[in-house]
DNA sequence: CTCCTCGCAAAGATCAGATTTATTCGCGTA
DNA sequence: TACGCGAATAAATCTGATCTTTGCGAGGAG
């Protein structure tokens, strides 16, 4: 009986639940906000591991149909974050679980209350591998990202005397995302967006003084010569430096600021 | 030829591509195994970067409804495999854009033709990271972690007496697990798995010899004594020497079992 | 002949309802 | 107390319809 035969389908409310939320979305995006919604909640600890959900209460609470809170669920479950069985509903993993490296799931936790804590995992990780992709790097640069890289670095020189730190600090990406490209190994040219995120959460949190210090600035030159000439050892010791540096000026700073500064 | 016009929904075959490998699942796992069949496909080159599929096609080739393809393509593109058009129909991403971290495509990549270059990939990638995580362990490991990795160490002695290469590697295993795990960093821990088969890769590629060099297990030791001691330095110096060895032993012993091994 | 606009159609996105299947839980029986 | 058995539940799957974009071509203006 797929033809229910007295009822003319009269599609009782159009638009439920949506009346002042979606202002600006208004397109086909449903799932995406559900996805962001859901994934921001759970990250926040609003949906603290162990917590149960049903599909049912997914689309009541977002005012959408059962396909597209499944296809977020969907995704949700594929970064780890959530498992659903049968009769049990959807529960909520532990942390253990998650892919943290997802980039979807980084950039959630970047916005809510984790971002300190999310800062500092992914400013300890490109500690551990930036020197070795940049050992990599001169070992396989093409002589275009070598290039790129002196000019990077040249970029760099020239905002650090203007003080333009915004300028400053996409030259300075641009200097790493070469450099990790240039490792020849896409897992480390995938943390691309990593140290982005680390190299920008300094400069906009004031964790990173007006006037770069030259030193670092001299070391990334360090970085791209060696790159350029193929010495591996050397590349990998010039990174190392500046990111000890950029450690150290961080810290000096964060005491700076204030000892109490969560 | 993913568009065969004439034929239309005849439900072609029951068992198309699974015959063998769901016989104790048979149940509720359909959209787990069209996303591992597109999966594998993709990233094998079957499917190449700009080959364009629809949802009904996926459907069709797999004999499943459209709820299950959507869900499908709807976790690969999570994963960066492909992306979706109004329009247009469901494009093959290039690898650029793939999620490389994610679990899945890792498996799907160690399944496939890829496998050896994947292997170099992510053992590069731990030679980047686990030096540095072992000087985290080395500053924040617990009592318990310190004293599971000198036991997973003693085990590996015994094992390596014994000649029993699994065992080795399950206790190698252990060692390296936990001392990612007590870097205290999540990012690290995650990478438990990476590092897990590429030493699984080095046993069962037979790039290992049939003794465990004693130097090696010694620098295990080492790097356990380190980290109960709370000495980073010689944690990381330990673990370095630990992963260039075994990239010394494991050139060697390609080299011996042939030099076009491709 | 070129360029721009408008409309059609293709394909995903969303919705709504039904059906299937696997679990869990409670209850009755040995 | 233990062991099944059945009912209820919630996900998994299927189905068919409708909505929304958007690529592309037809047709008109310049």
């Amino acid at each position: 009986m797929p033809n229910p035969p007295g009822a003319p389908s009269v599609t009782p409310s159009p638009t439920p639940s949506t009346p002042s939320t979606t202002p600006s979305t208004g397109a086909g995006r449903r799932r995406e906000d559900v996805l962001d919604a859901l994934g921001h909640r759970i990250v926040a600890g609003d949906l603290p591991p162990g917590t149960v959900l049903t599909l049912e209460g997914v689309d009541a609470t977002y005012g959408v149909s059962r396909s597209v809170s499944r296809e977020a669920v969907q995704v949700l479950g594929a970064m780890g974050l959530v498992t659903s069985r049968r009769r049990v509903g959807i529960t909520v993993s532990e942390r253990a679980a998650w892919n943290v490296f997802d980039p979807r799931l980084i950039r959630w936790r970047l916005d809510g209350a984790e971002r300190d804590a999310q800062l500092r995992s992914l400013s300890e990780l490109r500690a551990g591998f930036e020197p070795a992709a940049a050992a990599l790097a001169a070992q396989r640069a093409t002589a275009e990202q070598a290039a790129r890289m002196a000019s990077a670095v040249s970029d760099m020189t020239v905002h650090a005397r203007a003080r333009d730190l915004d300028a400053y600090l996409a030259a300075d990406q641009v200097f790493h995302t070469t450099m990790l490209a240039a490792s020849g190994n896409e897992m480390y040219a995938a943390l691309a967006d990593v140290v982005g995120e680390v190299l920008a959460g300094r400069t906009h949190h004031h964790l990173m003084p007006a006037d770069p210090n030259p030193d670092a600035i001299e070391w990334h030159a360090e970085v791209a010569r060696a790159v350029r000439r193929g010495e591996p050892a050397a590349a990998e010791d010039a990174m190392r430096r500046i990111i000890t540096e950029a450690q150290e000026a961080q810290q000096t700073l964060a005491e700076q600021a204030g000892p109490g500064d969560r």
